[in-house]
DNA sequence: ACCTTGAATAGACGTACGTCAACATAGAGG
DNA sequence: CCTCTATGTTGACGTACGTCTATTCAAGGT
């Protein structure tokens, strides 16, 4: 799996190269997954976009399947993990979460001649 | 596969519910292939963010397996098509686009105390 | 009617994925 | 040390996915 850097501009800008779209399909397809957008979601709002296990785990799912989904999201760059003690707290890469947002808007609309 | 309208707020802001979770996750996972994130990004690159599948269909694979993916994202209702003649368009969904876009933004960023 | 070109469908095959139970690891606190 | 709680890891299992070849469907042109 690739770092999985701030990547490229607004899709409607121009096509992306094979090697950028690999980059970047990892990150949406981190996202793809029900159990694992809930777990980002929390994390997200979370205060300080920042949350322990204990307080995002109830997704439905067991806990090793929880464990399982949010090293994916670290793999793919979109949280980032550190141990306090007795919990292990998950945080959002703001940049990260701003670049995917960017790539979705339709902001210049080439040739929309009208 | 449900049928993917714009949804939610931005992740930041709260924390999705099961089902928000599942419609939403679907977008994602449909842009979470690179086949499809570079097919999706050639329509939206195009004039009028609409293309003909031979103007995009140049992505290294077959041309049965072009059109399963271009099928994946017209059921993610990302991409809507359209006969003209001989050849089949498609093209970009705006509102899906944006709504996603918005889904990314951490505009509010809550509790930061600092 | 026939053939040609553009695109979708059907079926098959190997791989990746989501899930779980069982086990392992990491600190905290007696 | 031992144990309890919080997370991560391993290995297994069924399903979904991406890809292909072969075939079919749709429109045009001759």
């Amino acid at each position: 799996m690739l770092p999985a850097e701030p990547c490229c501009p607004p899709l409607t800008e121009r096509e992306l190269t094979a090697e950028e779209a690999q980059r970047t399909a990892a990150m949406f397809k981190a996202l793809g997954d029900p159990v694992r957008l809930r777990l980002f979601s929390k994390v997200a709002s979370h205060p300080d976009n920042e949350a322990c296990v204990c307080d995002i785990a109830d997704v439905g799912v067991s806990q090793p399947t929880v464990s399982h989904h949010l090293k994916k999201l670290k793999e793919a760059g979109l949280l980032a993990s550190e141990r306090r003690g007795t919990w292990v707290y998950y945080r959002v890469e703001p940049s990260v979460l701003a670049a995917m947002g960017q790539l979705l808007s339709l902001a210049p609309a080439p040739a929309k001649v009208a």
